[in-house]
RNA sequence: GGUUCGGUAGCUCAGUUGGAUAGAGCAACAGCCUUCUAAGCUGUGGGUCUUGGGUUCGAAUCCCAACCGAAUCACCA
């Protein structure tokens, strides 16, 4: 039992014996005391003044001396306008700490049972990655993480979206002006190489525009009947006819791309259970789009488009099945959701996902209800804001762009930069040096984007972001390594752990009651689908730590109980941020 | 215009089921390395929680309205 749930325990039965009544849950509220305030937990007396028909100061005064000489657990109480202070006695923390250390993995919840499908990722292969995607690829990460935490069995999906008409202008642009040009033959990353060629092919579909423009063509016809539009939409119709020609080219290109997102994927330390491929989904749900007209949930309209009607929602009406019979995106994606289910039968299935695709999830949800689908209610869109620099929004057209790989690079020669003015790590052969400014350039870059709540946009500000001192992930991962590095050396001294029952300071008790709300903010996080609240708990618990590391030495204390009892806390805390930094992602070096 | 989301210190962000005097970091200023790692710690200054109503003993938090900002409302994905 937590502290709070043991004081309302307490609240309430005193209430029933002093007042003969027993009122509903909602009466008895308790929060941790503030700091400025003597004690631990605060019971709030204000909604019970109408069973006692007293005044607050009363109330809490007849309660706090009906609990205390009941209860072993607390140890003094005060009043302070309606609010009774209870403070809980040493020992009562000191077998809070012995269950936390005592508990292995602390903070990991028993297996649900429930099965989650997370799909994050979600690329398309005619361009390289850019911050956008790292928003989407960290935050997806760390929310399977947390959802493990959690206890549930996660699948990790990433759905390629591998085919249309973007793609093919890649393919003409390289079939046009490439030359033949390889990843190999360039030396230029795959992804990066078939971006190269999409930008050039908007670039020269531009010049045709305005060519035709010029020639007296409205921009609308301009548009249309550029030959590189035309080309595009040709070589696309080939590509679904199975055109051998084309069907080899896109599989080579595609081929470099993937090897380019790998290379980027491994960097930033995201990995997928299994990877679907458009070009193998996007023929699905035509199914279910005839179940739906049988139903008649759907409707055709005279050109043989099929619709759904939401207008009775307050949506729109939507497009399922074009006029020539093609599907949409929405189409494919009641394909894969149904397949989904069929596959995993998950209890839920988290889809991360801008959020600039609200309205398409509000409207699957819809459309899997309209169906018939009993799950539709597990879906569940985790819509992240969009990430905006200070010169505002990123537009490839105008190369405000933020590439992910180049980004990456950044942060760690920073972090090289960094470590080598401190002047630290002299004695580190020269590869783990590397291997420690990526982890410290990563972690910088991982924490600064997922401490925000996702569904906010956030501004990523290059020179600021890169900020080592502070709340951020290196101070994180420093904090840990001064703790490994005190336990190494208790270790060479043979040293033990060993909780004594020697008396714990106000410090240390405060970092007691932090380690117990560990397990209830990975919970909180689960629940609100929000690594954001791991983050920011981690930095909390490392602060603290900080400052009690300031405050008491370790190694030189004298008193040999002590001692091994503060090695214990230490160890503790080392144990549990590894466990929230695990959740986001967020390597922690043994020696920094 | 409809829908969804946001607005908290100069900047970037926290703020638990409504609770006590609204918190961090950055930036500014003043201290602390002969010490278990100074990527750290301590202190100072900085606020009409966009605005106006309402509910309540009590509102940054809940409700209504206005203002500002974002996304979306394609036979694109």
């Amino acid at each position: 039992m937590n502290p709070e749930q043991l004081i309302t325990q307490r609240v309430k039965e005193a209430v029933e014996s002093l007042y003969g009544q027993c009122p509903e849950d909602s009466y008895f509220q308790t929060q941790a005391t503030r700091k400025e305030f003597e004690g631990d937990i605060t019971a709030v007396m204000f909604p019970l003044l109408k069973i006692s028909k007293k005044s607050p100061e009363q109330t809490g005064e007849e309660i706090g001396k009906f609990i205390t000489p009941r209860c072993p657990e607390i140890e003094s109480y005060n009043i302070v306008k309606g609010f009774l202070n209870i403070k809980l006695s040493g020992s009562y923390w000191m077998s809070v700490f012995n269950k936390i250390s005592d508990t292995p993995d602390w903070g990991q919840q028993e297996s649900s049972g429930k099965r989650v499908v997370v799909e994050y990722s979600s690329p398309n292969t005619n361009k390289p990655l850019h911050l956008g995607h790292i928003r989407n690829n960290l935050l997806g990460w760390s929310v399977a993480k947390l959802l493990e935490a959690n206890g549930h069995n996660v699948v990790k999906v990433n759905l390629v979206n591998d085919r249309g008409i973007h793609i093919c202008k890649s393919m003409i642009a390289w079939e046009k002006y490439g030359e033949g040009e390889t990843p190999e033959s360039s030396g230029i990353k795959g992804d990066h190489l078939v971006g190269k060629y999409y930008v050039k092919f908007n670039s020269a579909l531009k010049e045709q525009i305005s060519s035709l423009i010029t020639s007296g063509l409205s921009e609308e016809e301009a548009e249309k009947n550029a030959p590189l539009m035309k080309e595009a939409q040709e070589m696309l119709v080939k590509w679904e006819r199975g055109d051998k020609g084309v069907v080899d080219l896109w599989r080579t290109m595609n081929g470099w791309v993937y090897e380019g997102f790998d290379i980027t994927y491994n960097r930033m330390g995201v990995s997928f259970d299994k990877i679907y491929y458009e070009s193998q989904t996007y023929l699905l749900g035509k199914k279910l789009v005839s179940e739906g007209l049988d139903k008649g949930v759907f409707y055709k309209k005279e050109d043989g488009s099929v619709w759904c009607d939401l207008t009775s929602d307050g949506l729109d009406e939507k497009l399922l099945l074009r006029s020539d019979g093609t599907s949409v995106y929405m189409t494919q994606d009641l394909g894969t959701a149904h397949q989904r289910f069929e596959e995993y039968s998950f209890d839920k299935h988290i889809y991360v996902v801008g959020n600039e695709q609200n309205y398409h999830f509000q409207v699957l949800r819809f459309l899997l209800k309209k169906l018939g689908f009993e799950w539709f209610d597990s879906i569940y869109h985790l819509s992240y804001g969009m990430v905006e620099l200070p010169e505002g929004k990123m537009k490839s057209r105008e190369g405000t762009v933020v590439d992910a790989d180049d980004l990456i690079e950044n942060m760690i020669s920073t972090a090289r930069e960094t470590s080598m003015a401190l002047g630290k790590l002299e004695n580190m052969e020269n590869h783990e040096k590397e291997e420690l400014y990526a982890m410290l350039g990563l972690g910088a870059l991982k924490y600064f984007i997922i401490k925000v709540d996702p569904k906010k946009t956030m501004l990523f500000d290059p020179k600021e972001s890169i900020d080592f001192n502070g709340n951020t992930g290196p101070f994180i991962q420093y904090t840990h390594t001064r703790i490994r590095s005190i336990i190494r050396k208790a270790l060479e001294q043979n040293l033990t752990q060993q909780i004594t029952g020697a008396p714990l300071n106000k410090k240390e008790i405060e970092i007691v009651k932090l380690l117990n709300l560990f397990p209830e903010r990975i919970r909180e996080a689960g629940r609100e689908h929000s690594p954001a609240i791991i983050a920011n708990y981690a930095y909390e618990l490392a602060k603290e730590f900080n400052q009690y590391y300031h405050e008491v030495s370790i190694l030189k204390e004298e008193d040999i109980s002590v001692k091994s009892q503060r090695l214990v806390l230490i160890d503790t805390i080392s144990a549990v941020l590894r466990k929230a930094m695990g959740i986001l992602g967020i390597s922690l070096p043994e020696r920094m």
